[in-house]
DNA sequence: TGTACATCAGTGAACGCGCGTTCACTGATGTAC
DNA sequence: TGTACATCAGTGAACGCGCGTTCACTGATGTAC
């Protein structure tokens, strides 16, 4: 987003910046299939092959928001883990693992854009977490609540291994079914029904009683 | 698909099932992307804009097509349910809903590209539910098998409400990330490790111990 | 400090592509009488 | 049983669209000496 003077030199100087902010405004408006080169070129105020000289080509590029979608959502999630203030360890452990689960939900339901996006794009070569950088990688920060639970005993040692699959799938699947699936146009309270009984699905299959 | 000696009359007779077979496949092999009206058409050996004799428009054809995949869903749970033959009604129903489960994910990973187009077509009319026919509709499917578990005595009835937003979210969920998530390329035994566990934590979040 | 030169980051024009959709039409079919 | 006519289900040509990608290019930048 830049200022209506932008009588910038002929270099751009953070093209490659200006074109990502592009395409993560057009995924977050129209999802994976909006996320074009010339459209974000053009939006970057740009002639529609400058392009070309950061991103290999469209699929390269859509990756590339497509990560930055994933960030988007590690973002969300830190910040609601981080408004758990708990005093009793076992009970934050529980608390951020449910903020971190709602947090995923709440960025599905308010950026469709961006989730479909983050969970479209084919990266081959990109590593199984992602995200570009650790700190924010929505996988990552999942198993660092599901560690901790472990640390303050309220997740058994032994159920540790693979706690993540039954976690990312509960929170992921009822996204998916909210936004695309035959849950699509649930009414709001009944979403949080529905969230209420992952949730406690989640804790008593899961976790200690 | 016809013989390759299809000197048909001037009238197709056929054209509107011709039409979603030939979506079918395109979507079997392409995805929801890949189901276009003029290849369809052309698959079906028949001028492009016929089309529109029994679609409106590419939309409303992509959306019988996504029913279609639905039904292929439910119609593989209804062969792997009725595989299931334990004689004692409460081991039969808790393996009948494993055997949907695993149906779903089954169908997930043998077919991506018709699960994909099941959950992507915007099908703003349509019924909650997501198929045709309430025989085939794997939501309806799922919810017999709940009803059954209660009858049975093995899921308790103040747990059956909503029991679905759970069921299917972990399956859906994990069919998701390993398709088009970080799970993705997860090696096979792995793949089965998960399913297992996701099961497990079902099971012990669900029904009676 | 100045200058020659390599390199980098853009431009502008053009190509090919295949799509969705609409138009006026024509051949085939069914039906009223 | 035959015929006129309405209706239905296709055809063929055309339009507009916007995209991805490539090409030869030019202006800007940085660096060796």
């Amino acid at each position: 987003m830049q200022s209506g003077t932008d009588q910038r030199s002929y270099h751009h100087g953070n093209l490659r910046t200006a074109l990502l902010d592009a395409g993560l405004e057009l995924a977050r408006t129209g999802g994976p299939a909006a996320v074009l080169l010339r459209t974000a070129s053009r939006q970057a105020g740009v002639s529609h092959n400058a392009a070309y000289r950061h991103f290999a080509n469209q699929e390269d590029f859509v990756a590339a928001v497509a990560e930055q979608c994933m960030t988007q959502l590690g973002l969300l999630m830190i910040e609601r883990i981080d408004g758990v203030t708990a005093s009793d360890p076992a009970v934050r452990a529980r608390m951020k693992l449910g903020a971190l689960g709602r947090a995923y939900v709440e960025f599905a339901l308010a950026e469709p854009g961006w989730f479909r996006t983050a969970f479209s794009a084919v990266r081959p070569h990109s590593s199984a977490v992602g995200a570009g950088s650790d700190r924010v990688s929505p996988y990552v920060l999942l198993g660092a609540r599901l560690d901790e639970l472990v640390a303050v005993g309220e997740l058994a040692p032994e159920r540790r291994p693979g706690a993540e699959y039954a976690a990312w799938s509960g929170v992921h699947g009822l996204s998916s079914l909210l936004l695309d699936g035959p849950l699509r146009e649930l009414p709001e309270p009944e979403i949080d029904k529905a969230l209420q009984i992952v949730f406690n699905i989640l804790d008593r299959g899961l976790l200690r009683a």
